[in-house]
DNA sequence: CATTGTGAAGCGTTTCACAGCC
DNA sequence: GGCTGTGAAACGCTTCACAATG
């Protein structure tokens, strides 16, 4: 996924909390850590690596392997304080300041996105959205006006913007990943069923949902003509991962 | 990800293609195929690993190992056919026939998938959109009525849907797949922030945009307040995995 | 004595390296 | 000669199992 370094992990004095996270880690904290603040909110002060797993629908080990990269948190015989868990993981995600976004592409996805308020309220305010379509320019989606792409580099500057969403057709993801990155944007989400070129140092993550849905497809397909008669096997409950 | 079974893989009469394809080949099968497309159109009609690997950014032994799994179709000295390969990814992913799915929840996100023509296009037809909300019913989104989530069992099964996909606020998103494997659905796409409970034989994915933005702040952070003093190494392009 | 933190085993995936084949 | 197909090595992630400990 990103590039590796070699072997950095010990010996190289690490200041404070430099150490490095595995990819499988990082992306399960941002789940922890929405299961955490509802739990915060419910009142409950302590987890145990047991309950924070039933809820996440991960194995306990899991859990605890995963905390104990950011450091040994929890207290032998109790559990983890909830809002301290809550600060580490916010802390180690980078998430104690905002990051605004600019969304590229005013189409369906790109309204949806910028209508959809949980953005701002995770600390990811949409500090605007282009299209390179004039006659879009200056309708306004969810409280942004729409501004022509030719104004990225500008809003990139200005609002110290490091991530960019991509939700342009295919066919204009390229060129929406050369301006973003010009314009000095470091992380993209890309919403286009394309694969970017970008410099090694852009982190790029991709959101396909056409790939999501072949694959569910070919589970589907596996059902119906595959293993000799598919029973409904199982209609207990359990977590998903 | 999905439930393990012991050891199926040998011994029990495969069949014809029964064999049991990795979940990491499985996702990427989509990807080579949307490329195999492309290249069909462009008029190529023979392709080797390497360069498949290239256009997917990925490793070219990564390509002919996954493509081993469906069967040996490449010819060695020259590489694999474009067309044969289309067809046998395809029929490989149960992309043979239209897989319609239904959409709950007519919010943001459900009218811009519903409004995304590229769901129909590419093979996955909105039979139906649903809402619990009765003021929202009646309104048509990209071709479609907006009818109540009460209708839901009627549309599923009149329409044989397996697939649903749920795109409503994550406080109803337990309820819609609660009434969605009731319905019949056996594979859901989940755009809600939670876990969902379903039974073992339901086949979930999780799209969550707070994660993967989270994750992009995680490198973020790491590059500002990491690594001694993170240069913006490598201007050189590389294709993304 | 319940629960964490973690070596070590297990497992799935990736990559290498090269035999096999056109 | 060029490229596929694939054992085998390397790698990273998951899970187990238990010593450490509040």
């Amino acid at each position: 996924m990103c590039a590796r370094v070699p072997n950095v992990a010990d010996g190289m004095a690490p200041d404070r909390n430099r150490r490095r996270i595995p990819d499988a880690t990082v992306s399960r904290l941002p789940v922890y850590l929405r299961i955490l603040g509802e739990q915060a909110e419910a009142g409950v002060d302590n987890i145990s690596s047991e309950g924070l797993a039933e809820l996440a629908g991960v194995n306990a080990a899991k859990v605890r392997k995963d905390l104990s990269y950011l450091g040994s948190y929890g207290t032998r015989g109790v559990g983890y304080e909830v809002a301290y868990l809550v600060y580490q993981i916010r802390r180690e995600l980078g998430l104690t300041h905002d990051w605004p976004v600019v969304i590229v592409g005013a189409g369906n996805l790109g309204q949806a996105l910028a209508g959809y308020g949980g953005f701002g309220e995770r600390g990811f305010p949409v500090a605007g959205i282009v299209d390179i379509d004039t006659t879009k320019v200056g309708t306004v989606l969810g409280g942004t006006r729409v501004r022509h792409i030719d104004e990225l580099p500008q809003i990139v500057q200005t609002r110290r913007v490091n991530i960019g969403v991509i939700a342009t057709p295919g066919a204009a993801a390229q060129d929406a990943a050369d301006r973003l990155v010009k314009a000095g944007v470091t992380s993209i989400l890309n919403f286009a069923p394309i694969v970017l070129s970008v410099p090694r140092a852009i982190e790029v993550r991709k959101v396909d949902l056409a790939v999501e849905l072949q694959i569910l497809s070919y589970h589907e397909q596996r059902r119906a003509g595959g293993a000799i008669h598919a029973v409904q096997s199982g209609t207990g409950r359990s977590a998903t991962a």
